[in-house]
DNA sequence: GTCTATACACGGATAGAC
DNA sequence: GTCTATCCGTGTATAGAC
């Protein structure tokens, strides 16, 4: 059994991914940990904002590892990059399409309600570009294009989520792999005209 | 003035926009339409189901309206893209990043913890969808090249949407118009390889 | 059709026993 | 450090006067 803060954090990780933050009770949190409510402010002291930060942050950077590893080896970016979406699509039809993104639904929910939490989003969405931009540098891309390809790679991501998640379907992941395949074909080859 | 009902359904649509569903409450919805309490019962007898279902799907069409006015002459499709990702940049900055898409908040939060609205998210996506494929079909595109050209287009807005809001940049904006551009140029050429 | 008052459950937060 | 009880505000929903 590990620990009380973990079991805490992870079920919030899963009710917020899910449901959101402002969807989920504490109660229902700490029933989902099987921890004593009162653990939750003997742990997370700010209470319901100081658990939604940790949260963002941790799962975040779990969130990072997993879709990162998919660059590992600096082989066939295309091939990577089409990689992804498809275990990506594989996770959403074994999870009846719940298990997306992590932080998406928190993040919107809080960019316009609740700056600290708001800035607990950027940090992570921050953090990914500038691992990512490494990875993809290795591929023989020069750092801007790199970064550029990596941003478009995860709003792709992202987006794919959010019509996936409403039509139960993995097409636009399939569509989204292919904008951002097409993207990585046209950088490798010479830079198109800025527009 | 405006009359209650489309007072109530403004207000709900401009705070579920800003704040989700399940962070905005009845209350506060008939407040900023200045609009006795009652009347939401009054006119959505379902109570806040039946106002969320039919805010999402007037919401939803005057956004596909309004997105798909830029693919409405069929000149150059990559300018049109790159028009409407600069149109939506300039209303994020405008509006503090608030301004997105009004109901991608609510179809995450929906999206697995209730069916009648998922499918709500779901009608308007699929509309926006299908009436997006004969949009991009009169630029001299096939079918189901056009159906994964919207598609794509649809995913990519989206998802730069998320990062946006939360980094306060319109950089993910650009990264995810040239992805759509290059995957326009591609399909414009001749079709690559399936992946 | 407009508006107010209120019932009842659930939200976050806290106190304090053990 | 664990766990329960409880406070108080807010949330949805309803009743009913006007």
């Amino acid at each position: 059994m590990t620990n009380t803060r973990t079991r805490i954090l992870d079920a919030s990780t899963e009710l917020f991914r899910r449901q959101g933050m402002s969807g989920t009770g504490l109660k229902q949190i700490a029933e989902v940990a099987k921890a004593p409510f009162g653990s939750i402010y003997h742990f997370f002291p700010g209470g319901k904002d100081d658990l939604a930060g940790q949260t963002i942050r941790r799962a975040g950077g779990e969130y990072r590892d997993l879709v990162l590893a998919f660059f590992a080896d600096p082989d066939d970016l295309v091939a990577s990059v089409a990689t992804a979406f498809t275990a990506a699509g594989q996770v959403l039809e074994e999870t009846e399409y719940a298990d997306a993104c992590p932080i998406a639904t928190v993040a919107l929910e809080v960019a316009s309600t609740n700056e600290t939490l708001r800035v607990a989003t950027a940090d992570v969405f921050t953090d990914w570009i500038e691992v990512g931009t490494t990875y993809i540098e290795r591929y023989q891309v020069a750092p801007d294009v790199a970064r550029r390809l990596i941003i478009g790679f995860i709003t792709s991501l992202e987006g794919a989520f959010v019509l996936a998640r409403a039509l139960r379907s993995t097409e636009p992941l399939e569509a989204a792999s292919r904008n951002v395949q097409a993207s990585v074909r046209e950088a490798m080859e010479t830079e198109p005209p800025e527009r």
